[in-house]
DNA sequence: TGCATAATTGCACAACTATGCAATTATATC
DNA sequence: GATATAATTGCATAGTTGTGCAATTATGCA
């Protein structure tokens, strides 16, 4: 496995490995809809400058996207992306192997 | 979503997103058979005794599992466990908000 | 029993991270 | 322009984490 790419991927699964960030998507899952910071500031009892960073994290792993509107920030959640990344790894770690493919389960 | 399972999963993919904890899983990933604790320190150009660590904090969260074969510990990687996690995991960022499944593509 | 090897643990330390508060920026409304 | 609100940023801080080295434990073998 590439450096740079198990870093990524050590990266991304690190911004969700945190309790108040997985809360933050979990919330974000709930709402079809976006939402914006403070409606997401009333999920995980912190400051909003706290909610405020850990977005910035989720967004920089691309797990969140947001639009500006009007002094609003609206977030919602890479569903696809995200659930594929995980999906990918789980077909790495349930697949890959010395004999190519069978873990005799 | 239950606070206790929140911080498990959060706890888990912790667990998964650190560098050389990753490296690790994939090095586990390669080879079918257990390795003990000195073979997979050459995977990662840390002491023996940080890799040892890793192993712990894997082992913990069910990530791997441990057979003692006279003074070496041999290591395998819960590759179903594992898989089976994320991919639930996948599932419901992906499936489960207000309006019951559909995500609205 | 004595020695060698595998692995873990104690300790110290540097780096990183999450947090809250205060100040600042950006934008909408009056 | 003045004011109010949403959000971010600077700063200080406490807590956590990853790391290496040395010591220790556990086991196998002569």
């Amino acid at each position: 496995m590439d450096v740079k790419q198990t870093q990524k991927t050590a990266d991304f699964l690190k911004a969700l490995g945190e309790f108040n960030r997985l809360s933050l998507v979990y919330e974000l899952c709930r709402c079809e809809s976006s939402q914006n910071a403070m409606c997401l500031c009333d999920c995980c009892s912190v400051d909003s400058s706290v909610v405020s960073r850990h977005l910035k994290v989720l967004a920089e792993r691309d797990i969140v996207a947001f639009d500006k509107v009007g002094r609003e920030r609206t977030y919602r959640l890479n569903r696809n992306e995200v659930a594929t990344q995980l999906r990918e790894l789980a077909d790495v770690i349930e697949n890959s192997n010395c004999n190519g493919g069978n873990h005799g389960v």
